[in-house]
DNA sequence: AATGAAAAAACTCCTGT
DNA sequence: ACAGGAGTTTTTTCATT
């Protein structure tokens, strides 16, 4: 798959937001809705994910009605050269769901998910070897899963009083 | 939309496993995936959909190739009831992708996308009006997206030396 | 990029076990 | 609750303009 760099114009970016409301749309359906023929819109697809624009299609799973339903972020502080990420793979710990490397003191940015506070206690308890930690439990999540959508121009922005933005 | 709770059985975890890693499969194919019929698995499928396991199908877009490289996770101290989630919608910020209602001195924590660090920049200025904050720049992500899979029994726990849990 | 047609595949219903 | 088959509809793809 060779991944071609390109621009979409606001026909993908229309396709994007309908395959991202609703990834099982045919091309016929999805033709229907951006006023274009199907093969066209096919076409248009298969640019998006050759570029690696589209990644691929999910079905969305509620963890907390499939049992996990509890959400936390852990913020770690690893030791030198005992970060999560040398050691060990994050694979290793199901609850973890994403792993994100951090500027700041606390390296490491860690999204996992338990199906209850004594497992969670357990968790913590496991990752706590690796360094020094953060846990914030989610209470409620107002807001998820934002598609992404076209860039809007950079508003103009303020600059700091008595600074110049370099 | 009648939502009934019912527990998955493995092949039902099967299926979930299969449509989190292609949610375009066609019931003929998930079929041959599971040693099953087309017909049970449409009726899994119908089911799992029903009780609100499966949420939804979704294209995954990946955000830097589309625009959007900067990636942070932002908390904020909200000052009494001013909190981003009561005086103003997430939706009005087009870079918030998630907010979290959070447990802890910062009661909310949001994840956020921008084109450029000076698109940042303005974004958080925005923001600054809602209350302290705290802003990580992720740097790199080394995991993301663990499918939701069929919670483990909770590993024994080691109770913390001389308490006894409750 | 659109049209139209042909080919392929998908879904669903029904029946039987 | 599942398997198998038939029939219908939809989808995809190709060739052409």
């Amino acid at each position: 798959m060779t991944l071609r760099a390109f621009e979409p114009d606001q026909t993908d970016w229309r396709l994007l937001a309908e395959l991202q409301a609703d990834g099982r749309l045919s091309f016929n359906e999805l033709a229907r809705r951006v006023h274009l023929s199907a093969p066209s819109v096919a076409e248009r697809v298969r640019r998006l994910e050759q570029a690696g624009i589209i990644t691929g299609y999910a079905a969305r799973v509620d963890a907390a009605r499939a049992g996990q339903p509890v959400l936390v972020y852990i913020q770690l502080r690893c030791m030198l050269n005992k970060c999560l990420l040398r050691t060990t793979r994050a694979e290793d710990y199901p609850e973890i769901v994403e792993v994100h490397k951090l500027s700041g003191e606390y390296c490491t940015m860690l999204k996992a998910r338990a199906t209850s506070l004594a497992h969670l206690e357990g968790f913590v308890e496991r990752l706590g070897l690796l360094g020094e930690m953060r846990t914030h439990i989610v209470l409620s999540t107002a807001y998820q899963d934002r598609p992404v959508t076209e860039p809007s121009p950079d508003r103009p922005v303020t600059p700091s009083q008595g600074w110049t933005r370099t």
